[in-house]
DNA sequence: CTTGACCTTGACGTCGGCGTCAACGTTTAC
DNA sequence: GTAAACGTTGACGCCGACGTCAAGGTCAAG
């Protein structure tokens, strides 16, 4: 399949395509014209990537997820690298949690002191 | 005070102190050769919009303080346009750490099931 | 007088994941 | 035959808060 009907099944934009095969996420073979020629597999390649993505998964991130499906696997998670990507992530985001909540403490502590009278939704 | 002394009491860079006249949280009298000159309160307004800034406000969000500052009174966020900024940005951290604990939780299913000996530190 | 520490404006680079346009070749439908 | 609908590469724009040159003017100390 060609890469318009790649973007269309999978409903990301071919510049997105092409910019995932430029950073070596996915390959295509070339027609005789020049045109970018696409296997199923790819569907599930690009479905992956997108999947990562929306959880916010930088596109770097998703590399072993990929590798892992190219070499066979069912599932791209289900390779060693993936699985330190996942708990990477995690520990991550527990990261930014924390940030947050020591931000939203230190901002709801402010206006405590500015505004005496205000309070804000959540806080008890 | 011209703008290294400023920089320097307020440990912020001059491109920053430009930057923010650029944007019009700052302004300067200007000596006879062109050389900026800042009043002592500029010390304060600097440390208010830094201060905000480190807890994730955007420049424009400290304007309503800094004018609020400027009009005389003691603190930034005393004025009813400070208090507004305040309440919505507490609103949006918190909607910031509704999308990553749920993004936490997928990803953490996700693994689970990619790898379902696996565990995070912080899960259950 | 000269060095060098200060100041000025202007403009490009950073980071990521694309959107969007340009300028062109190919295929498809009528 | 021709026009629309595809494909190609290349390159700029975006967002925000600056860092970092470039190319110059100003001023105090020796």
């Amino acid at each position: 399949m060609r890469i318009g009907e790649l973007a269309e099944r999978t409903g990301v934009s071919t510049r997105s395509l092409r910019y995932y095969e430029q950073h070596g996420l996915l390959s295509a073979r070339r027609g005789p014209n020049g045109y970018r020629e696409y296997a199923e597999e790819d569907v599930k390649l690009v479905a992956e990537i997108r999947s990562l993505l929306s959880v916010g998964f930088t596109l770097e991130d998703t590399r072993p997820f990929v590798d892992c499906l190219r070499s066979g696997h069912s599932s791209g998670g289900s390779c060693r690298e993936s699985v330190e990507v996942y708990q990477r992530k995690i520990m991550q985001i527990d990261e930014e949690i924390r940030v947050l909540l020591a931000r939203r403490a230190e901002v709801a502590a402010q206006l405590a002191q500015s505004c005496p009278g205000c309070f804000v939704r959540g806080d008890k």
